[in-house]
DNA sequence: GTCTATACCGGGATAGAC
DNA sequence: GTCTATCCCGGTATAGAC
């Protein structure tokens, strides 16, 4: 068993985001992460305490990161308020596909229990980001612009758990394809709110 | 350990239901339907050579409920074309949160190696109902109308997964309100279309 | 057709050596 | 701070008794 040198719970934390992406959720499991970094299944306990806080870890750096891809496809595309708020659902299928971490986990429901801080104020960045991108769309009525914005993360979210889970297999399944079309479907209902 | 007298075949295919709905594909397994029962975790190996077998059967009864319920919520949507393709969104919120055996489980990609002729007739029948209520709102593009299903699915898909994810734990989360919600959604991805 | 018992596997987590 | 070794748990699947 190698020896490892450096962060490790840095590289544990990136070599989570790998495993999650090859074997989703479902199956992510600490000893292979240890095994993927060459390190003892041992090792990981003395970063984390326990599997959730792992978890929760990758889940703030996760909620960073997407939310930094969400600004920068919004700012990609252009002006017009509902395509910015469309871009929302392509940044999402494209981190989800090339990450495996997205709202499920992100939000995975065993972490609330954690309190963990750091986790506590990505996933609050994200919601305002959010927020913003919605209210120059549906301005009227705080209830229906979040209504809005669950309507788009839960095309954008459908799509990937589609796509993950093979039943695009047999039509044109590639993540880009399915990304312009999430951006389709969330323009359409962005249009319906207006 | 008690003794199960009648159709343990049928039990098994109920209990999975069951565990689905509780438990999530994730965590389903044949030892925990076999307790469910009250029969050793052996038993169900008499009646199923393996866990995919068991899915494979409960994928069958699956679709046919699903189609069932599909075709039922339709009619009682009225004529218009645009709400009865809505309300397949609808049927399949009510499904999934009740049953646990959504599109992930119909279509679980371990399942398409197995060959069973049921499932696939099953499997077939939804897909047509499906077609039959999206070629009435879009009968311009074969392709297209496809698109439109799986927009639709994709965004009742993904409504579940995040109410099962408890990614909507802070607002009104009940099942019914999601599933009218979906609908409504629907309803503004097959206007757009046409 | 179902039981008990068991082999085997893999993950979570801890103890103690270094 | 990481290792080796180990315990415990639970799932899959099989063997053989009834």
């Amino acid at each position: 068993m190698g020896y490892h040198h450096g962060d490790l719970r840095v590289a544990l934390i990136e070599a989570s985001f790998a495993s999650l992406a090859e074997y989703g959720l479902q199956r992510f499991s600490v000893a292979a992460v240890a095994r993927r970094l060459g390190v003892s299944s041992a090792a990981p306990y003395r970063h984390f305490p326990d599997r959730d806080h792992l978890l929760s870890a990758v889940s703030a750096v996760a909620a960073r990161e997407l939310r930094e891809e969400i600004v920068a496809a919004a700012d990609a595309a252009g002006a017009d308020e509902v395509d910015r708020l469309a871009a929302v659902a392509g940044a999402y299928v494209r981190f989800m596909t090339r990450t495996g971490a997205g709202f499920h986990v992100i939000f995975a429901a065993g972490l609330s229990a954690l309190h963990d801080e750091e986790r506590r104020e990505q996933t609050r960045a994200l919601m305002t980001t959010l927020i913003e991108l919605a209210v120059a769309v549906e301005p009227s009525s705080y209830q229906e612009m979040l209504h809005l914005i669950q309507e788009i993360i839960a095309v954008a979210h459908g799509y990937t758990a589609l796509l993950t889970d093979g039943f695009f297999q047999l039509s044109n399944g590639s993540a880009e394809h399915i990304a312009t079309r999430a951006v389709r479907a969330a323009a359409d209902l962005a249009t319906a709110r207006r």
